[in-house]
DNA sequence: CAATCGTATACAAACGTTTGTATATTCGCG
DNA sequence: CGCGAATATACAAACGTTTGTATACGATTG
């Protein structure tokens, strides 16, 4: 492997200058570094990254830490990151905290004793308070948090604009006729949630209609609970729901099929997060989707702008989008 | 950040000890590695991965490269692996070749810059020869390939076994009483689409069947060359077909339907791959599933049992599974 | 022309770990 | 009791880079 000592060997200066040429120092003249790059070129130089982050501290690395990166969210998420962050130079390494208090610490050390740049995350569901977050960060890491995100850390936020999302849909399902809305609304813990639940609500009000608690569901957002809670809406009169998720509107639509509704003539679902069954199913499902690339994009380039002293990014609402199927497809 | 020093200080002993007694040498005495350990753990160390990395010539990370990590069949992949190589101290890093050729060679120079101890890849569909892989990793760096493979290259190979899914799939339509079954087999440049063809034909002939080339087609396994192929499958008196790819099968369906075909009982599917709209769709498919968690977890292991000299791994064939469901099932 | 300044490069130390070699200590054995 | 062997630890160098400080050289100016 060449070193930069091998550069300067063979041009007849010292490590030092190469490095600063290879670094773009201004305190190396133009001719001198065009010689260098030249010569590391010709002789095939790459840089020796642990000797590298070693000497100056900190890595090339930001550290990514998701609860799973088997998953859809997460995989585009981290495959929108990755993009941005190898155009400027860095690497990404990956953790998995499998939804788990103790492998995120686990995770956190490990990025700190690899001296990461950054720490990209969504924390665990079972991370209900962030001390373990700013106990395990190197000090000068810079942290990006998205998805799920505490708003007492410090740093970049990159979320959902879920109560839009959510406003969206349910505006929608209005001005295709609906008269009764239910909604499955999900666990109140979750800030995704309750932002989804405003936005259902405030659009009901902003169209003149009334908020009615017993047909709003806040059970999990899973297939048979979807089910369930649309018979019950059914029964107390709605004639189609808004869903937080697109499992528990799936769970919906079977359960109206199986009361004889048509849909969407008699009952119109719109879920949530767009997943890909919803375009391939019959009768294909109205979905809000989110934009999980797009959202991996925006916290790596987070990550780029804080590496500028003083700059500042705060929180960043990327907005979702509503995906108009058969489901709620009326006219 | 407290270093090997602050602890042989703490001690009266030199940083090699600590050194030696962290790493669980036999040149330590017990007592005293239990003494450094106990103050490690007091004073907080974690290792200095940069510095490690540099004195060792190697670091404690294993790249990953796949053609996209937003895929699910990578991300389940990389789920795995990361899982198993995290159980034995390591890393993942990951990058993305984007199926192009010339990312790869750029993500193979990342790997080998920060020194990675080994490679666990899955080459762009764009790689038609692996003279850029042998030249740009690290010459005691370990490769292992998974799913898309060259033989040509050294070190282990993780990959499914397509003729044994393919006969499973074919083997059971016949078994479910269907008399002419015709095959979606995809590009016959890929080694995983001739597998899966010799499958079907083994399974055909072992069965008493003819192989039929009018009712083999070897279109892109997309859902709208699968419906076209159905639709020709059917004039030409199929009752059934398997097909290398679910999207296809799902054309196939779309296809059967249409000509008023019931399905299953006049006409039955089995695809490859068991994308999660299988399951969920009506009829659901009938599929032929990979186990990409599996695979990663093995290609992992593959890794792991490389580190030690002398070991060698070879090939390792996943099996598939064939999951029944409505599309094929007759009685 | 000498003093001063600025520019370009050289020098050298440091980052924290690992590991080959050397030294000190202990023990067994004659 | 002394010698050699074995055991345990100390010493020191090295990995390749970055960066603060020093130096050399040339240019500018009074």
């Amino acid at each position: 492997m060449v070193t930069i000592s091998d550069i300067a060997r063979a041009l007849g200066v010292t490590p030092s200058t190469v490095s600063r040429a290879l670094a773009g120092s201004p305190r190396v003249k133009e001719s001198t570094r065009l010689a260098v790059s030249e010569m590391a070129a010709s002789m095939g130089y790459e840089r020796n990254e642990p000797a590298s982050s070693l000497r100056k501290g900190h890595s090339n690395v930001v550290g990514i830490l998701v609860p799973g990166i088997n998953r859809a969210f997460f995989s585009n998420a981290i495959s929108g990151a990755e993009t941005v962050l190898n155009l400027h130079g860095y690497s990404v390494i990956i953790c998995q905290s499998h939804e788990n208090f103790e492998d995120e610490i686990k995770a956190l050390k490990t990025m700190r004793s690899n001296r990461v740049a950054g720490v990209i995350m969504s924390h665990a569901s079972t991370s209900t308070t962030c001390d373990h977050i700013m106990e395990n960060i190197g000090q000068d890491t810079i942290l990006v948090q998205f998805d799920r995100v505490f708003n007492e850390l410090p740093g970049p936020k990159i979320v959902n604009d879920n109560f839009q999302g959510a406003y969206e849909g349910t505006h929608h399902l209005i001005e295709q006729g609906y008269k009764r809305i239910g909604n499955i609304a999900g666990f109140m813990g979750t800030l995704a949630y309750r932002d989804r639940l405003n936005g259902y609500k405030k659009a009901l009000t902003d169209m003149g209609m009334e908020i009615d608690e017993d047909i709003i569901f806040y059970d999990s957002i899973v297939e048979n609970k979807g089910y369930e809670a649309a018979k019950k809406a059914i029964e107390r009169g709605c004639d189609a729901i808004y869903s937080a998720g697109d499992f528990s509107a799936l769970g919906a639509i079977q359960a109206a099929k199986e009361l004889g509704l048509r849909i969407p003539e008699d009952f119109g679902v719109v879920g949530t997060a767009n997943e890909s069954f919803t375009s391939i199913m019959t009768p294909s499902m109205s979905s809000i989707a989110q934009h999980p690339y797009e959202i991996g994009r925006r916290a790596a380039q987070a990550f780029i702008t804080s590496l500028k002293p003083g700059a500042e990014v705060g929180e960043v609402v990327v907005p979702m989008e509503l995906i108009v199927r058969e489901s709620s497809m009326r006219n």
